[in-house]
RNA sequence: GCCACCUUAGCUCAGGGGUAGAGCACACCCAUGGUAAGGGUGGGGUCCCGAGUUCAAUUCUCGGAGGUGGCUCCA
């Protein structure tokens, strides 16, 4: 095994003195695990009756910085198994790590902070590596407090998590916290409220968004542009409604996992309804609806609508996580032997439309090739000679497009595997938007059936599509990802005209009536305000352009346009500035 | 759902057991302004909701709702 990196090594470091720290304060404490992690470290805690809060946080540090200052010694030294028992006999957490690493057949190894004259300070299993001293990690900070379930079951104890960051120096500790204030700048739940583009109301409920027109004019855009290019691949669109009764569910399968998660719907008669969490049953209805034949494959159902899930509540988070999101879903019937063909066909789409966005860049996203659990194949539904094909048609996909995947062993669906591609938000946390799954399972809980050549009957395959993901969750990336600043072709507004004074205002309307003739998304913003200051608010609203008119413009019959971000006027024709409003 | 924290004007926030504050936004008036805040006046509040303690609660306590950071979940 490589030595992992000095950064890593002190935020190791860091979070062993923090959970000495800790005992100091609280000697009754017990310990879960303390790893780094990719930006700092954590350092989980069963603090028995005692109550714990961000207010603990200055004491820890200040006894923090007294282990620091003392610079013990960290050193390791290895314990037999009864030895390292006997050193936590009240400690469950820590016996069950100690059995399991014997179990394992491994070695239990120690680290002990070490003062003068040899005396231990303090000691935890672990299995390493660490800075040699406890005076080496430098500036560190505890960010802050989380409940964590002991090995991740929310079957078991909840524990305290404690969160904290370590640097070499205070600049770096800075420019981490800097980088964390520019991040929240670009936070899609702060630029919805500034941009006017969505809301909430308590009365309606959480999690339910409500599209203001401007945030609304973003979402068509972006649903417009989907439709197109998909409609240009042979894709059709369908339309269903949004209720249905349970037995869909029944059928597919669904309902005995989900039927918690879904909102019910009461009708007159005695028959269940809930709101649709999906689509796929649904539109295999249509595909049920007529005798298909092989020449009629693959069919390509198309539909972008909104489903309903109840979510729990603690993981709602602006559009991120939704309780109505609005899936950009396909579903493709074929036989077995298209499927390559389809999902290349899908990539390209995937591609071309995140290529548009800007977003198709290698450190901005990756691909999970999510395979089944090879040690739990009882969680998965359908012919294990089928998953192996899927599988592997899926990774020869990703292998033929270049697509920076990974292989990750227990994320499949039960009823297939599938590729999804996980995009970052401002502040790294990461989101999966586009996804194509395969399914062996619906078409045969439906028993759908077309006729091959031969004139017999035959089952097709199903593939799982989503280009943009949920439109919410979409929005909410690209919110972040542009900084609000989006594109001209994405804005929902494009341009703002502003006369130098209410002498132009004529040949402004004139104006605006020609470009939105073309299609573009332009308003009018009297002279009311001084011009600087509405030069300010277009600038302040991420508005693409601002359109100048005063004498000059009335004269030549050009346009004098301020593009976003820039400080500098550019003198252009009508033609020229509808071309500039393209997707380019 | 679980753990911790937060909730004062449309927005961002200050305040505090005894008549509620600012800036921006909004309305009206003046200013007709050539490129990142022109000037004046004014309206705006169930201090999230409910209960308790108190002579008195927006402030303290308890419960609830909503939000935030995590955990769990994610068809």
């Amino acid at each position: 095994m490589c030595q992992p990196d000095i950064e890593l090594l002190r935020r190791h470091t860091a979070s062993h003195i923090m959970s000495a720290a800790v005992g100091m304060l609280f000697p009754d404490v017990k310990r879960g695990v303390g790893p780094w992690t990719e930006t700092g470290f954590y350092q989980d805690f069963d603090f028995g009756e005692a109550e714990v809060s961000d207010k603990d946080f200055k004491k820890i540090e200040k006894k923090m910085r007294w282990i620091v200052n003392k610079d013990f010694k960290v050193q390791k030294r290895m314990l037999s198994g009864e030895e390292a028992r006997a050193a936590f006999p009240n400690d469950e957490y820590k016996l069950e790590l100690i059995d399991e690493i014997l179990d394992r057949g491994e070695e239990l190894s120690f680290y002990d902070f070490v003062g003068e004259e040899g005396r231990v300070f303090y000691t935890d299993l672990c299995a390493g590596p660490h800075l040699e001293s406890t005076g080496q990690v430098g500036v560190f900070k505890i960010t802050k407090l989380a409940g964590a379930y002991w090995r991740g079951d929310e079957n078991k104890a909840q524990l305290t998590r404690l969160y904290g960051i370590a640097f070499a120096d205070a600049e770096g500790l800075e420019a981490y916290q800097t980088m964390l204030e520019e991040a929240a700048k670009r936070d899609h739940r702060k630029l919805g409220k500034e941009l006017d583009l969505f809301t909430f109301s308590e009365l309606v409920g959480p999690g339910l968004p409500l599209f203001t027109p401007k945030g609304e004019l973003l979402r068509s855009t972006v649903g417009d542009y989907l439709k197109q290019l998909k409609e240009s691949k042979g894709y059709q669109h369908v339309w269903i409604p949004h209720i249905t009764k349970k037995d869909l569910y029944e059928t597919s399968g669904h309902w005995d996992k989900y039927k918690d998660d879904l909102f019910h719907v009461k009708g007159k008669s005695d028959a269940e309804f809930v709101m649709k969490p999906m689509n796929c049953p649904h539109h295999t209805q249509i595909f049920a609806s007529k005798m298909r034949s092989y020449r009629d494959l693959p069919l390509r159902l198309a539909e972008t609508t909104t489903c309903y899930r109840d979510e729990q509540q603690g993981e709602l988070l602006g559009l991120s996580r939704v309780r109505s999101l609005t899936v950009d879903d396909t579903h493709i019937f074929c036989r077995i032997d298209q499927i390559q063909e389809e999902a290349e066909g899908v990539i390209d789409i995937i591609r071309q439309f995140y290529t548009s966005l800007n977003m198709w860049e290698g450190d901005n996203f990756w691909v999970s090739l999510s395979v089944r659990d090879p040690e739990k194949p009882e969680k998965y539904l359908g012919d294990p000679a089928n998953w192996d094909k899927a599988e592997s048609f899926l990774e020869s996909v990703a292998k033929n497009n270049d697509l920076p995947y990974k292989r990750i062993e227990g994320e499949a669906a039960f009823y297939g595997p599938k590729l999804d591609f996980q995009f970052k938000d401002a502040i790294g946390r990461e989101w999966q938007l586009a996804t194509l799954q395969i399914d062996f399972v619906m078409p045969e809980r439906f028993k759908l059936e077309y006729i091959n050549e031969e004139g017999q009957k035959e089952r097709p395959v199903m593939l799982h599509i989503a280009i943009a993901g949920s439109l919410e969750r979409f929005l909410s990336v690209i919110i972040e990802h542009y900084a609000g600043a989006f594109p001209a072709w994405l804005a929902p507004v494009q341009a703002h005209v502003l006369p130098v004074n209410s002498a132009h205002e004529a040949h402004c309307e004139k104006l605006i009536e020609t470009l939105k003739e073309a299609g573009a998304r332009v308003e009018y913003y009297d002279s009311s305000d001084s011009l600087g200051k509405r030069i300010r608010n277009c600038q302040k609203a991420r508005v693409p352009f601002a359109i100048v008119v005063g004498d000059k413009e009335v004269e030549s019959g050009n346009l004098t346009v301020r593009k976003y971000g820039e400080e500098k006027d550019q003198v252009m024709t009508v033609d020229e500035f509808k071309a500039a409003l393209g997707r380019g």
